[in-house]
DNA sequence: CCTCCTAGTTAGCTTAAACTAACTTACAGA
DNA sequence: TCTGTAAGTTAGTTTAAGCTAACTAGGAGG
């Protein structure tokens, strides 16, 4: 079974959170993603039984080569989304939720003919 | 109840045949979308009952006002959207694809964006 | 020590949107 | 006329992903 959208924007939650903070808690991403606590359990849940983290003795997730790169590449593509968006003369907070949804959809071709036109502007 | 991006998928299809072909039938959508009847069937009820199109007594799918303006709204989202990633050297087929995922989600700002940025190319 | 709060889980519900199976209806051709 | 096919509908299932209610477990303070 393949990874979905919503399982690839807990993964790059998690990765954003353990940036800036160590110890990554269900809790935290609860806050951030604005979700209930039992929806973010039931989610960690699923993306553990397929391997794309794990948590241990203190609950802290941690991501698994698997879903690190995951993480890493969804966040790539919101930088570089966000970033020619707003190169583009859309406000910062517009150009993030824009990001958040179509950085899923994308193909590898057209992110990489984003990701060259925003190097260039 | 407003409209999901399943139900503006409808109306594009629609639209875009209703170019093509004079009477519009339930089953050139299932053929268009590649869904199943029932799936199409279903959907056009739920669209009719939501006032954004009348099927008339030869069963051809109508428009209403309503129906019509989204329709033409999500149409020229994916024209702006595939031809913006041709010019960016994607292939038509990907544009496509990708246009049809993006159309529905991309801010009224961002999308005035990157139409500018089409003009421009 | 008890109590309360926070974190996390479990169970069960809801909605959206697809599906298959099985039905009706209408028409065309042998 | 009978029959087969095409179009469309209805009923019921599935999956994904959210939700609330209600539980457990663990630590801190009075």
């Amino acid at each position: 079974m393949s990874l979905l959208e919503s399982g690839e924007n807990y993964l790059e939650s998690i990765y954003r959170l353990s940036m800036i903070k160590d110890g990554v808690h269900a809790i935290d991403v609860v806050n951030d993603l604005g979700f209930s606590k039992p929806s973010v359990s039931v989610a960690l849940k699923k993306l553990k039984e397929q391997n794309y983290l794990t948590i241990n003795g203190e609950s802290h997730i941690i991501l698994t080569d698997k879903g690190l790169e995951i993480a890493k590449r969804i966040y790539e593509r919101h930088q570089v989304i966000s970033s020619l968006l707003v190169k583009l003369g859309v406000s910062k907070e517009t150009a993030d939720e824009d990001a958040c949804k179509i950085e899923h959809d994308l193909s590898r071709e057209s992110f990489e003919a984003l990701k060259e036109l925003n190097k260039k502007l």
